[in-house]
DNA sequence: CTTATTGCAAACCTTTTGCAATCCT
DNA sequence: AGGATTGCAAAAGGTTTGCAATAAG
């Protein structure tokens, strides 16, 4: 079983001291329904369309907690945050045509930039390689 | 010297055919003033202190432009867009707290991720380390 | 019960557009 | 002269906020 169960986000969110909430749990079954890296407004047609009821802000809401808990994560491509279901760190390429985001699984060595983040006192919480270019639909 | 200097981009301008305008002149001197990865109100703030009657959406235009002749990039980072006045291939470090970029000089060999992209039938036309977190300030 | 969470509407911020006036070439 | 470029104002996104009503623990 993937970490996207139904049971994860509830023993997530108590875990954290939030609230179990039928709008979480539809934004987050949302989240990998579409199964791509969707904006809030794609989550909140595809949530609309089962449990109605449910509006932008809280989807916005959702979604950063989502990413807090380390159930999602933010990508910020061009005009519109996307929320990528995978948590798992991987890598990104937006494509400058159609704005869509796609998963690039490759293994690459971020240590020499991870190193020089350390060496100017800073410190990394999460790392990818973003490639901008255009996606095969649009090549 | 660098490719920052005036003339460059007077021949820039010019090579693509494109008109030498005091607002493009002032813009471009502007971004390499502030000297880091600016937004578009930064630099008109900049621009307006020397050249007066300069106008956001002039900046915007600007900016595009600069980056379309290759002598600035963007960086979607968090709320705006901020432009980056180097153009050669380099990383970026985006502060979670304060929403400051900052480059980040080491050598990554991203190889992986471009072949990937290929091997997707896409295409590459930048690619770059992003890395999250706190800059040396915020840490 | 208590307080986090929600929905709605409205505010906010960044970026883009439309159009008449301007100024490079 | 002639068309690209500009300024202004207004519109268009996308995201956040304020507050009363609701519902989870």
């Amino acid at each position: 079983m993937l970490s996207s169960a139904p049971d994860d986000i509830r023993a997530a969110l108590r875990g954290h001291g939030l609230r179990v909430t039928p709008q979480r749990l539809a934004v987050h079954g949302a989240l990998h329904a579409l199964g791509r890296h969707a904006t809030a407004e794609q989550v909140l047609e595809r949530v609309t369309g089962t449990v109605p009821g449910v509006s932008l802000p809280t989807v916005y809401a959702t979604l950063e907690v989502l990413a807090d808990l380390g159930l999602a994560s933010r990508v910020h491509a061009g005009r519109a945050v996307r929320y990528d279901p995978r948590a798992d760190p991987h890598h990104h390429l937006v494509c400058d045509a159609c704005g869509t985001v796609v998963d690039l699984d490759a293994e690459v060595d971020l240590r020499p930039a991870l190193e020089r983040v350390r060496a100017d006192g800073a410190v990394a919480t999460r790392a990818e390689v973003l490639v901008r270019g255009r996606c095969a639909a649009c090549a």
